[in-house]
DNA sequence: ACCTATACTGATACTGCATCTCAATACGGA
DNA sequence: TCCGTATTGAGATGCAGTATCAGTATAGGT
């Protein structure tokens, strides 16, 4: 995803562009995996020393309401912030051993998610899935 | 679960009873529902005031280790500790209306996950699910 | 019932993530 | 260019969780 398309789908969600908000987005362009907030602020800081805090947080909450970003939780248990090339809400298997992350189709989700409403009378508002294992490349 | 049951597990999983971690133990039984760290130290000092800080994080620790309780993940996002009936690993629904769980059957997860490691040629060590929605109870 | 090794505990300081406040600033539409 | 308003930075603050370490209580053997 170019910075290009991320400035286009923050317009879309009807959120200003700044030089702060393009520095928050290209950290997480170029990791093309999840990060920590300790990492995002390092990196941020170092590419942009006069980016505060705050708003560094404010930027990635506006990302994760746009759907733009998503919160992933790490192997760790600490969560992790990961831009997406999909729009819209999806899941991930996370590897444990190089980091990076695949989509889940949702294909294999949608059944899933309709068994569990059936069986349990159960009105499904929102999930997130943490499956963390090793990818076909690491194994 | 009584608090005995509780007690035969932890020794089970070679831990020591104490005052100190029935007091914890039994505020997780009475809720009957996920509780955040907060409510967990306020009502634990409640209950008896002379019990630190530290080791309501221990023994939180040492319950998740031995899989007596589960770290959820809740609606906003913080994660709460919930006492489970069911042993070992295992999934839930959270009821976003009242915050009761519901245990999620192993048959509805097993070829869930089958499909994923098929699909992807991925190995999941370890997953966890945070499905929010309605019980049948509130709809 | 007593003894002993050692697992456990409490107070406190500390780390890290995240939010709040508020005056100052910059964006972008007209 | 001008203006309304969304956004920003600094610093204080809050909350979750961990580290330290001397002192205490538990389980299990005798």
């Amino acid at each position: 995803m170019s910075s290009a398309a991320v400035r286009d789908r923050m317009l879309a969600a009807g959120q200003r562009i700044t030089r702060q908000r393009d520095v928050v987005a290209g950290v997480l362009e170029r990791a093309r995996r999840p990060l920590g907030a300790g990492e995002i602020c390092d990196a941020v800081t170092t590419s942009d020393p006069d980016v505060g805090r705050a708003t560094v947080f404010r930027t990635l909450h506006s990302l994760v309401a746009a759907e733009i970003v998503q919160r992933v939780t790490l192997a760790g248990g600490q969560s992790g912030y990961l831009l997406c090339a999909a729009d819209g809400h999806h899941h991930h298997l996370v590897c444990t051993s190089c980091g990076r992350t695949t989509d889940l189709p949702e294909a294999v989700v949608a059944p899933f998610l309709s068994r569990v409403e059936e069986t349990h009378g159960f009105t499904v508002d929102h999930s997130s899935f943490d499956v963390h294992g090793r990818c076909a490349d690491c194994r």
